[in-house]
DNA sequence: TTTTGTGAAGCGCTTCACAGCT
DNA sequence: AGCTGTGAAGCGCTTCACAAAA
């Protein structure tokens, strides 16, 4: 079922990113210097496109010749309909503190890709605190915490990301996946126990920052 | 230099943040109830700790017979220090709009690991923005951003946690390395051009919700 | 000649299966 | 009996090197 390999899905999302910014044509050397990684991997991982034809794109991907390479305009389309990114999700934000509400008003993800439109629509923000979702300003519809259930699956909510307290975490969770949720990703410094089907994905700070550590202290064995 | 292979460094990463929250022995088996990774990937992986003799730990962490397993107390030490994360490192947080001060007061990083003392220290933060630094209340001390080359250097910062907009991001980015910065985990959203030798870690909200979208997506082939 | 596309080789991680300890 | 520790087999990703196209 899944041909690409993971690692390749993972580098086709990052030369997505990068060349959503382009509109010429660019060479798998010229990506290489974008993204670091090495031309020949790209080529191949763009070649893993090929072999999977849904039915929609069976040709090549690149242009041959003096001045060509991969066409944005061509390439992107294809890898997002490769990973299965061409339809619409909705996904909310839990809990509306100094973290959630920053995911609110663009602050992040309005400002990811301006001019990307029907990958992810922001459906609605919960808070456990009534005060705080009639204060707060958005233009994404706020509820109360305890209407999760019925307006993520009413409008179909699918992805999730948790910003409350460590505390409330798991308990919001179960109600998320309750309510039908598909994809949880998760700010709150707490790992979750939920069914194998729902997938989740943690971004622990203290684990970015000792990742960090960990690839930082080769140039400096021991100070 | 690097005998300990990438994946299973960081699955020592997911172990210790597990173990910690324990006092008594773990078998594999229990672990991998607890991870959802097989139980001789954790032997395996755990193994990797005796090869790496610094001359401290030549022997074995697991304690065998009846109802033994591996020791928190002693096997999360030896982890810790196995990866190099032994060394106390303070780290500051560049822009405090909603998601920087999020780092500041606790609601993030402080409450990760309560136990957890004297492996980073938050030791600055810095915006742009005077007002926001003489207004915003944290036990951490702020400053205006035209003193990051003073305050990293004097105070030999490593890491920064970057929460810029996507505008400033580069340019931010480019002060803290030149002061000395030796990674960096940014929230921007957007890549940073960096020389080779800083460590970079991008948390993109939106690749984010693209890789949950990719491992969702399979159950319901094309609704 | 430059650049893509790809079978095949190479290599590193994962898995296996059993020895060793209590 | 039960669990850890680990060499060796197995396997999948990366890399290579060359054919094909413009």
């Amino acid at each position: 079922m899944t041909l690409i390999p993971e690692p390749a899905r993972v580098r086709l999302l990052h030369l997505m990113r990068i060349m959503e910014r382009f509109a010429q044509p660019l060479s798998s050397s010229r990506i290489e210097e974008l993204t670091g990684c090495p031309s020949h991997t790209i080529r191949k991982d763009v070649s893993y496109l090929n072999g999977e034809g849904d039915g929609e794109t069976g040709g090549m991907h690149g242009h041959f010749g003096g001045n060509c390479g991969y066409e944005p305009r061509l390439l992107v389309p294809a890898i997002r309909s490769a990973l299965g990114l061409d339809k619409e999700r909705k996904f909310c934000v839990v809990g509306l503190g100094r973290l959630g509400s920053a995911f609110l008003n663009e602050e992040i993800s309005g400002s990811l890709e301006p001019s990307l439109g029907g990958e992810f629509e922001l459906a609605a923000g919960f808070d456990k605190n009534v005060n705080r979702v009639e204060i707060l300003k958005s233009a994404v519809p706020l509820y109360p915490a305890y209407k999760i259930g019925e307006v993520v699956s009413r409008f179909g909510i699918e992805i999730a990301i948790l910003c409350v307290p460590a505390a409330e975490a798991q308990a919001s969770a179960e109600k998320l996946v309750a309510a039908g949720i598909r994809g949880i990703l998760n700010f709150a410094p707490v790992p979750l126990r939920l069914p194998p089907e729902i997938v989740v994905r943690n971004v622990f700070v203290l684990d970015e920052l000792r990742e960090l550590a960990i690839h930082i202290c080769p140039s400096s064995p021991r100070a």
